[in-house]
DNA sequence: GCTTCATGTCAAAAAATCTAACAATTCAGA
DNA sequence: TCTGAATTGTTAGATTTTTTGACATGAAGC
């Protein structure tokens, strides 16, 4: 194999990246002039040029363009899988960052079984919004909504995000049986961070979203979970991430008209796993599958 | 970003590939002292072995597999990528690595063409075998028998490799129609590098070899063409190749029995390419195309 | 036209990498 | 069991590379 010095590479990965000799310069901790030489360092081994300096700011040849490109997916490859070898040289410590509604509903609830078989292994829960990708988050195991595509990452499907009208008993036996589409989208609606959700609900339904469309609206899923079972209204819920709560009757779905039926809730992995991870990834699964079986 | 020094892990991957640090410092032109140097300063960022030192010799451990092939995969794309640019800036100069069969029935015959249209592309024709890759052959395109695989990389398909016995029509003149695979079979065989073909054609043909599947064998593919042209027997050949001689009656099939079916021939080339190169991957599967329908 | 921002350049300083020589270990064969 | 060849490990010092800091240059905005 012949390639270029590696550290120019790197230098020009964070240039090509950021457009910019400073912010990379900035990223990597070095000075302006360093980054400037490693490039040149880098053009003059392959005998082009990478960047058309252009006075303030630099514009990318096409040449450069297509490097940096196949350089940011390798490295942060790379970086993917240092990171987990890093991790994974603590003994026994996991960190599993999920989306809060999967860690309230699922996780968490279930993490004593797997502790209780695994008392050696310690786990560490964070939060993951939905745009995070798995490098950012410091974690071994992600809980997020997409797939990962870039190689080196493995996802497993995990609950489908299919959301459907759900409200408390005792929300219904104050507002009345709410059987059809225009009764329901008069109701208190609950909203997610995203108002849109009803109004696409409204749209699939076909009746006229009402006033009340401005109903509360909930930074945190679990907020919303919170206020949904507690009888403050009708919210738009994954079905099956409150699949206990639909079956012990402390929910109950209003209408088969759903939403993000295309949707779904991921596990998201470096394709190479430390044992213990291994372990808790199949047993997580094996959560899910059940899950569903009941 | 935040990556390991860079040439450790550079280091690392030549040790990793050779299970060795002579062999590694022989190939990255450096002691065996420095590759050391490297490993140790990766394993301590790390924080894990990723060797275990067997006295002489090294054996890998399971981490350090994982790391040694991500980095192997990483490295190997960024070199074809680093490749293909520094190539990309001799103006005009294309380099197409081929199998000998298609260079001599379909590159060569059809290239003036494309010297017509485009006088100012220097065309440079390598030979090309079954088993080298695009890296190893320092070529912008190659011709070959399997689809690249490699992220990076793209193929597409040229032509059928499917093989059927032809013959010369001086040659059935000689020896007589042979209309039925045993007549075939007992005809003067001849063979390529491999004589197994011969073989796996009686086998499905369902007829018994006959003594003179001990007939001459031809290294190189052209030498077994002109042959089997010149009326010196009967060969296995690959239809798809021989398009132009069997139209003009040149070549005689003799049977519908065929090996080799599901294989093909390839163009593989780097994902990107510098204008010239895809000017002339284009043109070459124009060409093949417009074959295929006449 | 002046200021600001970003990159280019150079020599000197700092840091890293590499080498050379020797030690230690293993393996194969005498 | 001994010996020699092959391989990796280790160290201090030499070498090379990289980085810095200070200043220059050029473009965009006010």
């Amino acid at each position: 194999m012949k390639l270029p010095p590696a550290n120019s590479l790197i230098a020009y990965e964070a240039a090509a990246r950021h457009s910019s000799l400073t912010l990379a310069s900035r990223e990597l901790g070095v000075t302006h002039a360093a980054v400037s030489h490693q490039i040149r360092q880098l053009e003059s081994w392959l005998g082009l040029e990478l960047f058309r300096r252009e006075g303030r700011g630099l514009a990318l040849t096409e040449e450069g363009r297509a490097l940096g490109e196949t350089l940011t997916d390798c490295l942060r490859q790379i970086e993917t899988r240092c990171r987990s070898l890093r991790r994974a040289h603590q003994p026994g410590a996991l960190t599993i960052a999920s989306l809060p509604s999967i860690a309230s509903r699922w996780l968490i609830p279930s993490l004593p079984d797997f502790q209780a078989a695994h008392p050696d292994i310690a786990i560490r829960v964070v939060y993951a919004h939905a745009r995070d990708t798995l490098a950012d988050l410091d974690a071994d195991l992600a809980i997020a909504l997409k797939e990962a595509k870039d190689p080196g990452l493995t996802s497993r499907r995990l609950l489908s995000r299919i959301n459907k009208p759900v409200a408390s008993p005792h929300y219904l036996a104050r507002s009345g049986a709410l059987g059809s589409p225009s009764e329901i989208a008069r109701a208190t609606l609950l909203h997610d961070e995203d108002p849109l959700h009803w109004l696409n609900w409204c749209r699939k339904a076909g009746v006229q979203p009402a006033p009340s469309m401005t109903g509360p609206i909930f930074q945190d899923f679990n907020l919303l979970a919170t206020a949904v079972i507690a009888g403050h209204g009708v919210a738009l819920c994954p079905v099956d991430v409150f699949a206990r709560e639909i079956a012990q009757g402390d929910l109950v779905v209003l209408s088969d008209i759903s939403i993000l039926e295309d949707e779904a809730y991921h596990l998201v992995m470096p394709s190479w796993l430390p044992a213990e991870a291994r372990l808790f990834a199949d047993w997580l699964i094996g959560v899910m599958k059940s899950a569903a079986r009941s």
